[in-house]
DNA sequence: GTGCGATATGTACACTTGTACGTATGATGC
DNA sequence: GCATCATACGTACAAGTGTACATATCGCAC
């Protein structure tokens, strides 16, 4: 059905991009897609789509997916035990520091269902590559020096659990805990 | 360089088999393979491989690998739930009951990681496919009432979270709490 | 300016996957 | 006995995958 081929139109090439800091995009939209189909969903295909970015390009700065996997989860893990640090950093006493800790359930948990799913994410991938295992165990160690600025570290470490227990079992549930029954479970248990 | 064909060798044709029950030897082959490969890894021809059985007999007994992956989780969470069931049943007191949800904890820890691996990928799974969060949630609701016959229903809903958030991080430390350990954390929230 | 090396782009290829489907066989009801 | 139908078995095929690699382009050091 097609007449003689128009010259030139063998493949609209793209145009080529300066894009500095295209790598650190690769590595957020990795994020992206792990939060949305799974590491099972996550290809190279895929990441490259959402970072509008042609395939050769993720072969060009990761030499495998798992090397992606990696460098995403370890970026996740670094942010999430940032905000962790600062706001117990910021709390003062005891007190504030309980305050500090239903603060950072509350939001974690209603704030971003997408952060959660990372976290579970990581670890069932961390099962499973002991490369990741290095990474979600510097993070908990993190989180619990975090806790044990207040607290002794027999209850950080079971505060710690007790948080990772509210959090995924009210991500889970049709009927999340409210913010007042998150506060009611952390004042029971620090008595 | 190949001389002329043996008369009869074209494919060596396993002998068939009489197998009743090879539709749920398949379902437990399917939880052997996400247990040690995820959900990522359970494939058609996995599942068949493990359970020695020929491809085909997947898309016998099965219409997809959704429904495999549903029925297996399924069994699992049943399977799982009826020994709590069981072990709250047993305790007569209050008391018997905290023994028991100590055991329960410590077992499903030291005992079974693969127990908590499949725990998790169904979280996942569920975040993500309708059909396993009723399957989840199920499970949920089934163990909160194992609780509640012993506690009042706040204290089952936030017992629930502490002994998840105990075994998830109890798992997935290098260094996992000890039976004496648990013991304590769960005295000290329950006072 | 100008070359060159870092980066961008497109494509090929071998492999695995889910699923459909044709054929074979033997347990069971008559 | 024997016919039949549920079940077992093998295989084909299109789609998607990770990865390698040839080629194009342009910012920057000189």
């Amino acid at each position: 059905m097609s007449g003689p081929a128009t010259p030139r139109q063998p493949v609209p090439r793209r145009p080529r991009r300066h894009d500095p800091g295209r790598r650190d995009r690769l590595i957020d939209a990795a994020l992206t897609v792990i939060a949305d189909r799974g590491v099972a969903g996550t290809t190279h295909r895929e990441i490259a789509r959402v970072a509008d970015v042609p395939l050769g390009s993720m072969t060009y700065h990761f030499t495998s997916l798992e090397e992606v996997l990696a460098e995403a989860f370890t970026r996740h893990a670094e942010s999430v035990a940032r905000v962790f640090d600062e706001r117990m950093r910021a709390a003062h006493d005891r007190e504030a520091a309980v305050e500090a800790v239903i603060a950072l359930v509350s939001d974690d948990l209603l704030g971003s269902q997408r952060d959660l799913i990372l976290a579970v994410e990581l670890y069932l991938a961390a099962a499973r590559e002991p490369a990741l295992r290095a990474v979600t165990q510097a993070w908990m160690a993190r989180s619990r020096r975090a806790l044990e600025r207040h607290f002794d570290a027999t209850t950080a470490r079971e505060l710690d659990a007790l948080i990772e227990g509210l959090v995924l079992h009210s991500a889970l549930s049709t009927d999340p805990m409210t913010p007042a029954q998150i506060r009611h479970a952390i004042h029971r248990y620090l008595g």
